[in-house]
DNA sequence: TGTTAGCACTCATACCAAACGAGTGCTAAA
DNA sequence: TTTAGCACTCGTTTGGTATGAGTGCTAACA
């Protein structure tokens, strides 16, 4: 990339009609630019590097004689090359240190937390994907009997995420349950979760010879349990920041974004394709999801101990502050990624 | 109620007019009805009936020369006397039936699905609460040890609800935590969780003599944590159905309720004034908030052992299938009941 | 006395043409 | 190479008219 054949002045024209359409949503004319913006050229000349801008393909014309408007290739150009990205204020910084590190131990709330925070922040719908369970060590365990014929599996690990699965059996004796799992932590303590397979599990027989009949029972509605940690837990907070945009402000059109959101197929889906790296903007017909071609998505990636990872995806128009919403992913990823691996005391 | 001073010619008109509005959207015109429903008078006719029925404030005139629409009061008569509820059918019943009883043990993905359940059979906004936690029994109750400063308290009441709150302590020996927690389910196992107390936790001092300290210590934890039991907890699904809804193609209409629906403070009091009866209607004004006059909401309350209860709601416009949606909500709402007052199978 | 036909009137909506104006492309001069 | 000027385009606004659905009222009728 990086090389784009197109001249200096060229780039601040583009710079000045995108940023005049991100605020204004009009498509915009030679004359809006030459008075607002600071170029040193006329109208005539402004006029002649949007023709040229144009035929380049990085504005579009909606209709003869009306202003231009960026192409997605516009708003690429301008994403690489002219957005700065500045570092988000310190009231916000406190804000988010505080409201992710206070008092959040459930991995599902800090999850949501931070997606709240994100949508507020931002104006737009944010998604935040729970890390995979399963590269994190056991810390904790606890069987829990919930009625006479459900017990509830707790785990901690040492990062200090708590998950309870809840499991159907219907040999709930707590004085069973709580030797069953003395044993199983002072076991499995310090491995990782997806180690904790069946093999493992197996061998746990042997500490509890005189349980035997119970841990064969309890052997394959663990392992049921355990699989069911492979899904990716996702919340989305903001939808209704959709309708606030212009863009969607003909409720159909808000209708085909919640209705692909709403899907979960699709999320899960939607979720896998978007790009793992550190951070990534793809810009309308670049996410490759018709109905949402009229979206940009900014999103990234936060390590948990360096292993597994959770998502973070923030989905608007493709008319949004770029700058802004990129330092605030980056910061809430950041934070994220520290929280989950444990810093916090 | 029931007496009505309108005669029975007028009722069938009013009927005819309003089932009209329903299907069309539409203010009906005198013409219309002579034409559409065999009342066997003509329109002449009916357009006095109409002048009457407007007088007596059952009918409103969007302005002079248009048809008629039916005021929220007219609504309220249709809905009193005309409205018949027919039982939903053998598959809608099954359906539910296999959702609601199948492999589903925790509350709130029962609260979820359920909600679901009415948003897709009424093609409106469906908002389920789980039943108050503190009018239920604890039935067991465990500490955990998440980190060195962070104590999981896991509460399990008789009809299976499972909560957990996090403590903030730098005491977390886990044989001491096993002991205390030991100690305290036996001493308060039974009891419903609004009555467990600073006065019947103190107790639990004299039974844990040698822990005195550590007990000390814990109590002014565990009233915080108890506190924060109080809220609601509550499950909205199909918001987006009212992005379909005729009567809100406007997003900024549609923003309204969103907001107001996202708003977890609003939410809260609104729930806590919807009625307790078993079932109700709310039309419009009735309802008694401003943001939410166009809409009407049906809800329904569903015991859990016949004590603490959870509620229903559904939430449209005004221009809603009262019949239908009565149906889905009580036979969801009975079955609800059922579900959670047997959730040991 | 209740019902109906007929008619004048109202008023939101649809329609259409003209005026407007923001913006363009092109040309020619600086 | 830049700029002023100008003719042209085309979506939007404007205003005036027609349309028609619907009303209220009156008078005739059963």
């Amino acid at each position: 990339m990086g090389d784009y054949m197109i001249s200096e002045r060229q780039l601040r024209i583009l710079e000045a009609i995108i940023s005049d359409f991100i605020d204004t949503a009009q498509p915009v004319g030679s004359r809006t630019i030459s008075k607002k913006y600071p170029l040193g050229v006329s109208s005539a000349t402004i006029r002649n590097e949007m023709a040229d801008l144009e035929e380049l393909g990085y504005l579009e014309q909606p209709h003869t004689s009306s202003g231009r408007i960026p192409s997605d290739l516009g708003y690429r150009l301008y994403v690489d090359a002219l957005v700065n990205v500045h570092s988000i204020g310190i009231d916000e910084k406190e804000i988010i240190q505080s409201m992710l590190r206070n008092r959040i131990i459930e991995a599902s709330d800090l999850a949501k937390q931070a997606a709240k925070l994100l949508s507020e922040f931002t104006n737009l719908v944010a998604i935040v994907t729970i890390p995979k369970f399963n590269k994190c060590k056991l810390a904790n365990l606890k069987l829990i009997k919930v009625s006479d014929t459900r017990v509830l599996l707790i785990l901690v690990t040492d990062t200090g995420i708590v998950k309870n699965i809840q499991l159907a059996m219907s040999y709930t004796d707590q004085f069973i349950l709580d030797r069953v799992s003395d044993t199983m932590l002072s076991f499995l303590s310090g491995e990782t979760i997806e180690n904790i397979d069946v093999r493992s599990i197996l061998k746990l027989k042997h500490k509890l010879q005189n349980l035997g009949t119970f841990v064969d029972y309890l052997i394959p509605i663990l392992k049921d349990a355990l699989k069911s940690l492979n899904g990716t837990e996702q919340y989305a907070e903001g939808l209704s920041h959709i309708l606030s945009i212009q863009e969607f402000a003909d409720s159909e059109k808000a209708k085909v974004i919640f209705d692909f959101l709403r899907d979960a197929q699709n999320l899960e889906i939607f979720l896998d394709e978007v790009s793992t790296d550190q951070l990534s903007i793809k810009i309308g017909s670049e996410i490759g999801i018709e109905s949402l071609d009229a979206c940009s998505i900014i999103s990234s990636t936060y390590k948990v101990d360096g292993k597994s990872d959770g998502k973070i995806i923030v989905l608007g128009p493709k008319r949004m502050d770029y700058g802004n919403v990129v330092s605030i992913v980056n910061y809430i990823s950041n934070t994220l990624s520290d929280v989950f691996s444990g810093i916090n005391l």
